[in-house]
DNA sequence: GAATATTGCTCAGTATGCTGACTATCAGTA
DNA sequence: TACTGATAGTCAGCATACTGAGCAATATTC
């Protein structure tokens, strides 16, 4: 019988949930109020300003329906607006706030240093080839999630 | 700027978004309906008898109130049962039932299979490095989520 | 240019996960 | 025994994630 600790599947899930509770304690530690999905996306939209919801989905391989209710809390935070696309009707181009700059600069340090936290059991050389093996999976199972990684060409 | 790509957190939620995908897939090809939560406390279950809701928690790392909505679905769906507890009458005791031994038995194939599949892009030792490394940062990091693994002493 | 297909977004519904609060019960102690 | 603290379980509320459906607008095809 194998045990939950030979499955990658079972290790992914704690893994992930360490993860987000080391974002979650050390973003509230430095004062602030913000996920780690919430983050992903508001670093993306800074560095991709007036794209729009989809892009932004397939930037973080977030799900279409999910990124609805993450802008939604962004933009109640006043952290990111969203704006009709003057290209196409349907589309909403999202853009960062003043507030949302300040907020990803100060936030920066907390989030560096919750990832050396995850990995604080690991020696350097091990977290690397962690992220290298992750890296790898990730390529090779991509479009077997409904929301894979995708390139923009812009 | 760091890339979401080098952020072992972000590569955990992609990872284990791939890996549940994986998961249902199979599982649904197998002809059952089952999550991977659903799954890991159903086998738990079946091989500890008897135990409570908080041992169950502790021994595959879910939240006590997650547990509570688990085991409704399994209940609800004739897998496992509640009992009300002779020691502890604030406690369940929580048992598989014939239906949940059938299913366990007969989706195994399918669940090993997800896992080979969440590794495809790696070769055999690469993934029992990533297994290894995944178990050793997990262990460094077990008290820094709510729900951390916890043995049992019987 | 009209019919068709596709795309961007939203919504309803379900399933994790978490925080915080509450009830019932148990354990230890004065 | 009464008091205090801890424990088992549940619940309300919030934030991901997904399925599937639907609406509005754009693209494509004839």
């Amino acid at each position: 019988m194998k045990d939950n600790n030979d499955m990658p599947g079972h290790l992914a899930r704690r893994f992930q949930q360490i993860a987000v509770a080391v974002f979650l304690a050390e973003v509230e530690d430095a004062g602030f109020d913000l996920t780690p999905v919430q983050y992903a996306a508001l670093a993306t939209i800074k560095a991709n300003p007036g794209l729009d919801q989809v892009t932004l989905a397939g930037l973080i391989a977030y799900d279409r329906t999910t990124i609805t209710g993450v802008i939604d809390r962004l933009v109640q935070k006043g952290l990111a607006e969203r704006r009709a696309s003057s290209r196409d009707r349907r589309a909403r181009e999202l853009v960062i706030t003043d507030e949302g700059r300040r907020t990803l600069r100060k936030i920066t340090p907390a989030v560096e240093s919750a990832q050396r936290i995850m990995l604080r059991g690991l020696s350097a050389k091990e977290g690397e080839e962690l992220m290298r093996l992750l890296r790898k999976a990730i390529a090779a199972g991509n479009d077997l999630s409904r929301a894979p990684l995708r390139d923009v060409q812009a």
